[in-house]
DNA sequence: CTCGTGACTCCCG
DNA sequence: TCGGGAGCCACGA
């Protein structure tokens, strides 16, 4: 029994974003121990977001705004995030200081 | 071991 | 404000 992998630690720390809340694919990063891995969370989202059923939808960039392209996901992680009660700016970015995720849940 | 890769992030003009 | 370029990191093949 060794150490969890950053990945394993990602993993969690998505699942632990609370509903209504965003985080960044830095911070994301940061939690899991490497402040500089955000890259390394994007793989993560693409080869095991499904497959632990990580909810994808509430990690954007560090400016508040969807990285996904329209036609690629960008609706649906919006139509998703709007739901939970996440607004959108007229620029279409959210406010991080109010719907940010602070590392509660952890 | 080396190499490719990516829903990033930061730094300059 | 916007765009280009470089840095960074972990993991699978």
């Amino acid at each position: 029994m060794s150490e969890p992998t950053f990945s394993e630690r990602a993993i969690r720390n998505i699942k632990s974003i609370p509903r209504g809340r965003v985080a960044t694919y830095g911070q994301i990063a940061a939690f899991a121990g490497s402040p500089r891995a955000a890259r390394q969370v994007v793989r993560l989202l693409h080869s095991s977001s499904r497959k632990h059923g990580l909810p994808w939808h509430r990690v954007i960039n560090r400016q508040g705004g969807i990285s996904l392209k329209p036609g690629q996901g960008y609706e649906i992680q919006k139509a998703l995030l709007e739901d939970e009660g996440v607004a959108f700016d007229c620029r279409d970015r959210i406010d991080l200081s109010r719907y940010g995720w602070s590392g509660e849940g952890l």
